[in-house]
DNA sequence: ACAAAAGTGTTGATCGTACACCCATGA
DNA sequence: TCATGGGTGTACGATCAACACTTTTGT
C-alpha cells in the first residue's frame, strides 16, 4: 500500500484517448485519426497519446486535442473524463493504461492530420465502428455518458457557439438523442432554468434562411439543471 | 500516438484508491488506514495499493478491498470507478497515477488491519479529513458521486443487506444526503419503479423493537430510476 | 400571398407533497 | 394503553405534454 520499494510495482505506459465529439449537419460527428504504424496500422483510432512527464491526464488531454483539431484556443472546450481502462489485454503490445476523455467541441474545423496521425478526419458516429484497440467501447460510453449528462446538466451550451439559438440548442438535444422535441415545451424550459442560458440583448439571427430571426443566448454560469430535462420514449424524427 | 518506441513514454506507477463506503449507526463511514512508511507515516489514508502486473484496476480494486475488509466474498458489492488523479505532484516521491474507486458495503464487518496496513479503521465521514496524499479530495469525490447517483439509481440497495425493509433504504437515502424524507411518498415512489426492490414473501421484521414488523424486499433488477428520486431541499434531521 | 421558423397561450392529465389516519407490536 | 414504527388514503398545488395560435421574415 503506497510502498516505496522501487521493484514492487510493475511500470505501466499511461495515455489518453479523447473522444472527440461535435454536431456537423444534424448529425453527431467523432474525430478519428488513421494510424500509421503497428498494431493496427490503417485502421481508425480515437486521437490520444502518452502522458508527459510533468503532465497530469487533463493536461495532456488538452494538449493532444489542440494537436489534432489544430485550435489555436482549446481553454474553453468541454473536457470531461469518463474513465480509465486498463485491461491487461487491451494493448497487444506491452501494459497501457488509458484515462478515456470526452471533448465537446461547436462548429468544427477541419482536422489537420498534423502530430504522428497519419490522417484524421471528423466522421458519423454511426461510421464510426470497426475501430483499433478497445476504441469502439470508448467511443460508445462517451456518447452515453454525454447523452445522460444533457438531462440533468447544462452541457448542451458546450456543443453550440458562443452565441446561439434556441433552436440550435434544442437540435443538440434531439440530434444526440435522436428524439424530437415540443419546441414551445423546451424553449419554456431552458428559460425556466436559472443560468442556464442568457439573452444577448438587441443581437437576433436568420436560422433556415426564412422565418422570423431568433432571439441569441449566451451559455449562462448554471451547470446543473434542476429539475432535469428528461428524455422521454415520444418517438420522432432525429432533427 | 500509441507510438511503440520503448523510450517515447515515461514509466508511472499505476495504482488504486478505495472509498469503501458504508453505513453504521445512522452515519455515513469510510474505511481508513493508518500508513506505516513515509511519506504520511502515521496518518489516515484511503485503502489501496499498486496494479499487479496481470490485473486491471477493478480487479485490483476488488483484491484490495478484500484484503482491508477481510469479507470472504466480495464478488456481490458494488464497485464504481470514480476518476483517475494524475496530477504530478499528488505523490512526493514519484509519479504515481491512480484509478480510484468508490466501494458500497451492507453491514460492515471489523477490518483487520491485515496486508501493509499497520491498522485499518470504520471512521465517520465527517472525521476523516486530513488525509494522506489527495484522499481527502478522493473521498469527497466518492461521496457526491454516491448521493447524485442515488437520485437517478438503484445504488442504495448497495449499502443494505440481501433482505432489507423500506424503513432500512429510506435511511440510506437520509443518511447520506442528510435530509428528511416522507415516508409514506418515499414507499411509493420505490414500489412504483419496477424493478427496484422485490418483496419478500411471508417475510416480515421488527426493526426497532416496537412498531408493526416491516415487509422485507430484495433488490431488483432495475438499475436506474424513471423517474428519478430527487432530492428536495426540505430541510430536516438527518435521521 | 405563402412558407418557414420563432415565439405565446391554454388546457387537461399527471405527478408530487403534505398531512391525516389506521395497523401491529413490545413494554 | 401507550409509544413506536409500518402502511394506506387523499386533496391541493405544481408541473408537463400537447396543440392551437400569433409574429416576423424571405420568396
Amino acid at each position: 500500500m503506497h510502498g516505496y520499494d522501487k521493484h514492487a510495482f510493475e511500470p505501466f505506459a499511461v495515455t489518453v484517448d479523447l473522444a472527440v465529439l461535435t454536431l456537423r449537419a444534424g448529425a453527431l460527428h467523432a474525430l478519428l485519426v488513421e494510424r500509421g504504424q503497428e498494431p493496427y496500422a490503417g485502421r481508425w483510432a480515437l486521437p490520444g497519446g502518452f502522458l508527459l512527464p510533468a503532465e497530469s491526464a487533463e493536461e495532456a488531454a488538452r494538449r493532444e486535442l489542440a494537436e489534432e483539431t489544430g485550435l489555436a484556443d482549446v481553454t474553453g472546450l468541454h473536457l470531461e473524463q469518463l474513465r480509465t481502462y486498463s485491461e491487461p489485454g487491451r494493448d497487444p503490445r506491452m501494459r497501457v493504461v488509458s484515462v478515456a476523455f470526452a471533448a465537446l467541441l461547436p462548429d468544427p474545423p477541419e482536422p489537420h492530420g498534423g502530430g504522428d496521425a497519419a490522417e484524421a478526419r471528423w466522421v458519423p458516429y454511426d461510421k464510426a465502428q470497426g475501430l483499433a484497440f478497445d476504441h469502439d467501447r470508448i467511443l460508445a460510453d462517451a456518447r452515453d455518458r454525454v447523452g445522460a449528462k444533457l438531462e440533468y446538466t447544462c452541457l448542451a451550451t458546450a456543443f453550440c457557439p458562443a452565441e446561439f439559438t434556441l433552436g440550435e440548442l434544442q437540435q443538440v438535444y434531439e440530434t444526440v438523442w435522436g428524439t424530437a422535441l415540443d419546441r414551445p415545451n423546451f424553449r419554456r424550459k431552458v428559460l425556466a432554468t436559472p443560468g442556464f442560458v442568457e439573452p444577448v440583448p438587441g443581437a437576433a439571427r436568420l436560422t433556415g434562411g426564412r422565418g422570423k430571426p431568433a432571439a441569441v443566448y449566451r451559455a449562462g454560469p448554471a451547470t446543473t439543471l434542476h429539475p432535469p430535462l428528461l428524455r422521454t420514449p415520444r418517438e420522432g424524427r432525429p432533427a
